[in-house]
DNA sequence: CTGCAATACTTGATTTTGTCAAGTATTGCA
DNA sequence: TGCAATACTTGACAAAATCAAGTATTGCAG
């Protein structure tokens, strides 16, 4: 079963399950059409019939006669545009915001019954997913980047351990050290000398983490750049510099005088970054780690 | 937004971007409904087309008439059910299995098609996304008990920290304790003396985990039994009663004699659940732990 | 400034699909 | 034996989608 097996699959499942995706409506006296006419009719400025038949994929005509039926019912006014009168700019009034409230509670109350044997928790783990889902499916935004949130470790930990298990085959020995990290991280918790950033996209999903750490007592003008990992669907965006540049910024603004990272010659477009920004290879030597061979290179730059 | 607008979000951008709901099917020239019954008339033994509407909640009149076109199409068969001459026992036929595959196709390159904008690893992400969704949707199965795979760890430190967070406030030095103790289990590497085990649904989404390890070198004869925890949609179901067994089978199998653990007084189902396994109250004491009061307790039963 | 293509929407004709109710044949059972 | 229940079909109709042609208006090339 591949993704897209798997997603046929969901799709199945989902309108099976949760029928209302066509019926729901009927409640309410409104086709499917005109509920999601009625409900894209509600933004702030007027709309054109063209551009909500088009971005529905409506036909025009039956769009020009439902939205016919919507102003004989008072849900919509229908104004003329000064500068082109073929336009007829829509606005939803008041009635027609009323009646999408009611169109909201009978879809609620038809969700709700059919993901009942689902229970609380399992509605909540629902539509924590879906919500995930949602924010893949929507066109891509601006990623933020924020502190460490309680979960956040561990799931920096998952991903690294994960997505390496699977790209360079280490084995759980390199679970267990970004596990060790991560516990002293926090544990010394001290957030002005150390910092770590998730980022996130805007619905909330893990796009990548990064970490400044203070090198050790006996080199406080050290800071180490490490646990930098980025989700394959987010490479490629411009978003590891964004992130590297948050990390060399707190470094300075801490104090330190100069960063280190370590990392392994098979991530070149990883070295390219360093390179870009400042980084120079200063040491590199063969190892056997995580139950690999790799090569082990150090890479430094001096903070202004 | 609470769990069901997140829902209902997620419809409504998921027919917006997956249109192909309603629509993919006319490449091959089939209706929604009559791709669905095709769909469902796919399985080892005869279907009788009344269980086929009701299970896809289609009018019985129509869906005889859909029938009977696949039967002038040649793609079911329609036998006489030799008990009950008033039923029609359906079978498919090669050429209705052909079909199916066409239309298997046909979706796959209309799916393939409205997520080409995600790229690959989007798409991935999307399926593994929606896969857990499926699998929240399904009536639940009883879930596996299987070993730690790599991201598992990090998962079990993630879930620990989020839902201690929510539930009891515990800051994050919680989440460094549980990072500790599994950096020294995955170091360590006992997999004689020290098992985990992760609870899975069949879908794949964790449900739970529990870990029997060594209470150290001091006190060969004694196990402690730790990071027990259950995802709330998966409690009340057993599942927990199946969990400690594994664990108290292995610990005995192990050589050991004596079980320990150490919880809070406030997880009064777990305390029950530990009685009912033999396990008994040895200590209580409050404690300040994780930016709170609590009253630890600890447990213990000796094992045969 | 004229005429023709393009735009924004509407209307009509038709097909497809879904719905409701009544119909046939058969079975089970009091 | 007869009557309700079952399994499916058929007919009549309504709703929705589709295709094509229609009107009014705009923009712009010549």
């Amino acid at each position: 079963m591949d993704d897209i097996d798997l997603i046929r699959n969901f799709s199945r499942t989902y309108t099976h399950r949760l029928g209302l995706l066509s019926k729901s409506y009927l409640g309410s006296g409104l086709a499917l059409s005109e509920a999601r006419l009625l409900h894209d009719l509600d933004r702030a400025g007027p709309v054109k019939a063209r551009e909500l038949a088009q971005g529905l994929g409506l036909d025009e005509g039956q769009t020009s006669r439902i939205l016919a039926g919507f102003a004989r019912r008072g849900w919509i006014r229908r104004a003329r545009d000064e500068a082109d009168s073929r336009q007829r700019p829509l606005h939803l009034t008041e009635a027609g915001r009323a009646q999408l409230e009611v169109l909201r509670l009978a879809s609620r109350t038809a969700i709700a019954e059919a993901t009942a044997p689902l229970g609380a928790a399992g509605l909540a783990a629902l539509a924590r997913v879906l919500d995930q889902a949602s924010d893949l499916l929507r066109p891509p935004q601006p990623p933020l980047l924020r502190g460490l949130l309680p979960g956040d470790a561990g799931q920096v930990i998952a991903r690294h351990a994960a997505l390496y298990a699977r790209d360079e085959g280490y084995d759980q020995s390199f679970e267990a050290l970004v596990a060790e990290i991560l516990a002293a991280f926090l544990t010394r918790n001290d957030t002005t000398r150390e910092r770590g950033w998730i980022a996130q996209s805007p619905g909330g999903r893990m796009l990548g983490s990064i970490f400044c750490m203070a090198e050790g007592p006996e080199a406080p003008q050290i800071a180490r750049l490490r646990l930098f990992l980025i989700e394959p669907e987010a490479r490629g965006t411009g978003l590891a510099q964004r992130m590297i540049e948050a990390c060399l910024g707190f470094a300075t603004a801490a104090g330190y005088r100069q960063m280190l990272l370590w990392t392994h010659e098979s991530h070149q477009a990883a070295g390219r970054l360093y390179a870009r920004n400042g980084f120079a290879l200063v040491a590199s030597s063969p190892a056997r780690a995580f139950g690999r061979e790799v090569i082990d290179q150090t890479w430094q730059r001096d903070l202004p």
